[in-house]
Parts: structure tokens; sequence; C-alpha cells
DNA sequence: CAGCGATGTGGGAGCGCTCCCATTCCCTGG
DNA sequence: CCAGGGAATGGGAGCGCTCCCACATCGCTG
């Protein structure tokens, strides 16, 4: 009698629980059923439990497409991952990306939608899918240093933060490692180690990253009162082939060295290669320093001294300033600058390379 | 005058356009427009011309939250990744599993869920989204062999597809690689290259991948008339650290063993240091086979003969198989047998370390 | 030429919420 | 003792779609 008539209120097709029927059990109107849901302050305690006596017994969990439908917030993020620069990072790079964004959304009740752009169709549809509202806001990985697609959300008024930017002047916000740091802590290490005429593989040109590992590099060189030369620079695109290719180069141009700091550690791992088929032995004729701390690290012989990036704190760290973001609604412009930090520190992970 | 008077129905929040004003636009009916949308062939050409006019002016897209809401369906799929099984895998091996179903649902114009499950309560939380509506259906990675989700999920009547089986007999639909038959490729190629004393360090033995990689390699053996022998067998948990203690034990029970078939490349990387240490060659006293062909296996020294799996495409044959489910509609029982493989081929990849 | 099915179409009736206004009730101060 | 103002509440009015029924309209058949 307590519920039963007022349950089958229609030949629905899924037999799950309404607000509706919530309502009636606990005997409160819809209103103040939706009220306890959302945690609203302006509920008597009594009416409190009796909804929550409700919830229980019928197991009640809202229709998430009614809540967006009704109140235009989807409580889902989108993390775009664009794949064909993905190789650019080392392989488990995005694995712990996501790892860290997933669980501050989880903490958050929120969705993670997770979109891997490879074509430019893909890319069209996803904008679309941006279009049908179906997330509150984005998170952009590996950004290019002209992808125009940052600014085109940020303009659509959907609050955007990237990982990684686009140059020293990033407008839209954006969560970043230390690269600069990571490439002057290699060489001081480098350095510490007494090694003096110190190589470095660096990225492509066009990337932000590239040019902050090169320039820390530099930085590192300059405080260690060491003369840079430039023929001890070379050129790779993150890949391991790409590795191998500048570390000859390396060796043809400048036999002396005696130390590499490769802006990846997969990269490193071509070098290694380079460098065996040259005889040269790691670390007692060259030494070798890499950048992400991967499992290539680990597994190379000797396994590799590399700076860590803390990835999945990154990951932790967008998404809570994209959900901060997303709370203060609409033309709130970029977050404030001090709340939180934007650019993450890197760490020395010594092994037997160096 | 065409549009103008009729658009602006109401203060809306948000300035999107909706399917009333296209067909107030196109000067057809809400139902016409709806048709043309979901591509429904009760339509005349004239009429669809309009719409799609009329579509293309106003820059429409159908809301996704409302189509959900009227339609019950939501277009995304959630992918379940209990993180804590996640390290059973080589590293590489849920990025290509994500990229294998991101690309079929893309192509489906499906939206993604992803969903890593570490502990207890973000598993009760996953349990309620999906009581929430918002997915059409789930696809599970690395189910152990005691997990009660999938039957708890199939008996919800949510379409379910796994990556790898519970056991044998599996009653749930599935994609698994052939393991078995990797095992079985191992040990032919071992024999082929003239060994004889061929160990194996399996994975644990509640996991049904781990047996049937080892009932590959006793399948193997006994095709080669190669008389079995327990000593030779050691089981890891998939770890490197673990495949270092296997191979240990394995030196001990067995010190005359010319070859090893590691049940994952990891292992297989913990057991070359462990033949490092005792001062065994490799290949030359000892001939080394992984399974997964990643990374690991391409930077071992000596690079790593392995098996592949073809992770990208079990994550394609999953997604298809549910979307297929998931057309057919509810009670339509588990997919015909015939439809799609559900275990995909091995390859053997030679390399130098056997 | 009436009669019928096939085909195309418009629009009502929801889907299950949130928002917000109106109402009720109770406690305060004058 | 009554006006006034909060606090708690009920429920109407959508949100933008899909479903489906009812209503043309057409070309056939017998």
């Amino acid at each position: 009698m307590r519920e039963g008539s007022s349950r089958g209120v229609s030949g629905r097709r899924n037999g799950r629980p309404t607000l509706e029927e919530v309502a009636a059990l606990a005997g409160v109107g819809r209103g103040t059923v939706s009220r306890v849901i959302n945690g609203s302050p302006r509920v008597s305690e009594q009416a409190r439990e009796a909804v929550a006596r409700a919830v229980a017994e019928l197991g009640y969990v809202p229709n998430q497409a009614a809540r967006a439908l009704a109140g235009s917030r989807t409580d889902a993020v989108a993390l775009v991952i664009p794949e064909t620069e993905a190789r650019v990072f080392s392989e488990p790079y995005f694995l712990d990306l996501i790892r860290g964004v997933s669980a501050e959304l989880a903490q958050a009740d929120k969705q993670l939608l997770l979109t891997l752009v490879r074509t430019e169709p893909e890319r069209r549809r996803f904008e679309q899918y941006l279009a049908a509202q179906r997330v509150d806001g984005v998170l952009l990985a590996s950004v290019h240093g002209d992808d125009p697609l940052p600014d085109r959300l940020a303009r659509l008024g959907l609050p955007v933060v990237m990982n990684g930017r686009r140059s020293e002047a990033e407008p839209i916000d954006y969560v970043d490692s230390d690269n600069t740091g990571a490439g002057r802590a290699a060489v001081a290490h480098l350095v510490g180690r007494g090694r003096a005429r110190i190589a470095t593989i660096s990225g492509p040109a066009d990337m932000y990253v590239a040019r902050a590992r090169l320039g820390g590099y530099r930085a590192g060189l300059a405080e260690a009162g060491i003369t840079p030369d430039e023929s001890l620079v070379a050129t790779g695109d993150f890949t391991e082939e790409g590795g191998r290719l500048a570390m000859r180069a390396l060796l043809e141009r400048a036999p002396g060295l005696d130390a590499v700091f490769a802006a990846s550690d997969v990269m490193a791992a071509g070098a290694r290669g380079a460098l065996r088929e040259a005889g040269r032995r790691v670390p007692e004729d060259v030494a070798l320093v890499g950048v992400d701390d991967s499992v290539v690290a680990r597994l190379m012989d000797p396994p590799l001294t590399s700076v860590r990036q803390p990835i999945e704190e990154m990951g932790r760290t967008m998404t809570r300033l994209l959900l901060r973001k997303i709370a203060d609604g609409p033309g709130a412009g970029p977050a404030a600058e001090e709340e939180q930090p934007r650019v993450l520190p890197t760490e020395l992970v010594v092994r037997d390379s160096s």
C-alpha cells in the first residue's frame, strides 16, 4: 500500500524509478527530492531523511540525460589527444595523463570522455560533438605550435585547459612541466660527473617543449661556465630512429663529446644504439641522460638516467583547473594566476648511464 | 521575414538552434526534420533537401541530452579498465586497445567513456553511472577469473563485451587473442632453433590468459615429441621482478635449460636480468621468447623475440561486436557464433634473443 | 468510380529532470 | 494582537528531442 499503486504510473520502457516516484514514496514534492539530491541547504532534516530512505529503498539514480537537458550541463569533460602527435612522447605518457585526469574527475563525480583525433574528419566530428553540448569543458593534450583548435574552443565559450603550451606567451590556461628546468638539471648533473663536452639531441624546433628543453640545456652550460658549441646540438623528431640519426651526426661532427642530453628517453634509446655501433661505452666514454623516466629508461642497458615529469600530477592539476573554470561559469576569464601551479617541477632520476 | 520572428521563440539561455527552428525555416513539421536527421527513408526528396538547407544555414546540431532523454539511448559506450590489474599487461597494451576502440566508435559516431576503476568505491560509483543510463553498452578489459562485474552488468540487460575471458567456457561475449597458439608458436620456434630443454615462466594460475599460454607451451612440446618436465615450469606474476625470481628458480632447479618462453615481455626482461647475473648469454646459452611485442621487446639487449598480439584489432573487434549487440536490441542473447572472429591470431616476431 | 493500401506528413504526448514562482507555515517585532 | 519576513515546500512550465497516431494524398485494383 505504501507504494504500489503510485509506482506503475505508466508503462515505462525500463523499470528504473524516477524522481517522481521517490517523491511519492517519501511523501514530499518533486522539488524537495531534487533539492535533497542536489544537496541544497533549504530542506528540513525530516524531509531529507524521508527522501534518503525512499532513494535507498527504490535504488534511485537520477537520469543523466534528463538532468543534462533540464540543467544544461553534462557533468562530463572531454580529454582530446591528437593521435597524430602521440609518438612525440614516449609511450606511457598518455596513459599516465589519462590516469591523473580520470582520478580527479572520478573524485568530482564527472565523466571522462576520451577523444583520440587522428584525422581531419575525426577532428571536425569532434567539434560537432562539442557543439552538441556533450561536455562542460575540454582538456587538450599535446598541442602543436600552430594548432587553432584551442582558440576556436575558447571562442565558443567552452572552458579549455591544455597540457603543455604552444609558446612562451600562451594565452590559454595550461599546465606544463618545467622543461627548461629539466634541461638545466640534466646538464648540471653531467657537469657534476666531470663531463665537459656535453651534446644535446633536441626535438623539432616548432615545438615549444623542444625549445624549452634546449633552452634549459643552454642555460645549464652557461651556469657551469661552459662555452656553448653549436656543433654539439643536433635535432631529432622524438623518435628512436631520429635519436639514432642525430647521434650519428653528432659523433661525426664532434667526436670528442663525452656526454649527451637527449630530450626524450626514446631518442636516448636511439642514441644508445648509435653509440654502441660506434664502439663507445656508456657511461665510460659517453654519459647519457634522457627525459621522461619511462619504462624505456628502466629497461635500457645500462639503465638510463632521466628527468622525470610528474605526468599523472599534470593530469590532476589540469583537471582541477578545468573544473574550477567550469564552476566559475562563463565569462570568468582565465583563472587567477596564483590559484594553481601551472608549471610543475621535474626531477632527475640517476641511473647507470651517467 | 523568412525566419526572423519565428526564431527567437524564447529567451533561450544559449543561442543554439533547435529542431523546431529548423522545421520553421524549412517550412516543414518537427517530425519531418527528425526523420531527415535520423536518416529515415520515409521522407520525400524535396523535404529532405529543404531540411538539409535549413540545417546548414542555422548550423544546427542536435542536442544530445534531449535525444538521449527522448530516445533512451545515449550513443555512448563505456570502456572499463580495472587499473589494479593494469600492470598485468605490458604498458602500451591499454593505449593500443583504447586506440582500436576509439577508432571504431568514432566511425560509428559514438562516444567513448573511459573509466579507470582502481578502488572498490570507484567501482561502485561506476555501477551507479551505468544505472544512470549514461551508456548503451560496456567494454570490459582485463577481467579477472572471479570478477562478478560482467555477470552483474549482463543481468542488468546492458550489452557487454570483454577483452579476454575468465575461463574456457566463457558465457559472456568476448574477444581474445590466441594465447594457446602463442605458446605453441614460441615453442615450435625454439625447437626449430635446435633447443630441447625449453622452460617457461607462466603467469598466475587463476588467470585464464596465463593458463592458455601455458597450455600452448605444453601442446608445443607434445607436438615436437618432447617429454614434458615440470621442473621446467615456473610461475611469475607478469611483473619484471616476478620474471627475475622465476628465472632464478628455474636456473636452480634445471641448470641445463637452453631456452625460456616467458608469458610476457616484461617477465622476459626480468628473466634476462637473472640470466645475466648467472652469466648465461642470450641467445648463445639460453634462447628467450616473450609475449606482447611491446616496446620492451624492441629495447631489450639483445632485442627480444616475441609473440605479437593484435591489440588494436582486438579493440576494434570488441567494439564492433558491442555495437552489433546494441543495435540488435535487448533480449537478442549472445551474438551469433560465426559473425565475428572471437579469437584473433597471434604472430611470432623473431629478433636476436633466439 | 468507389475502395484500399502505401506513402508522406504534422504535431501531441511524453522522456525525467531543474528552475522558479506561489503558497504555506512559523517566528519575530511593533 | 497583527503585520512582516524568512524558511520550507509543492508543483507548473519548460529543456529539445523521439515516438507514434492521425490525417492527408496518391495511384492502383476490381
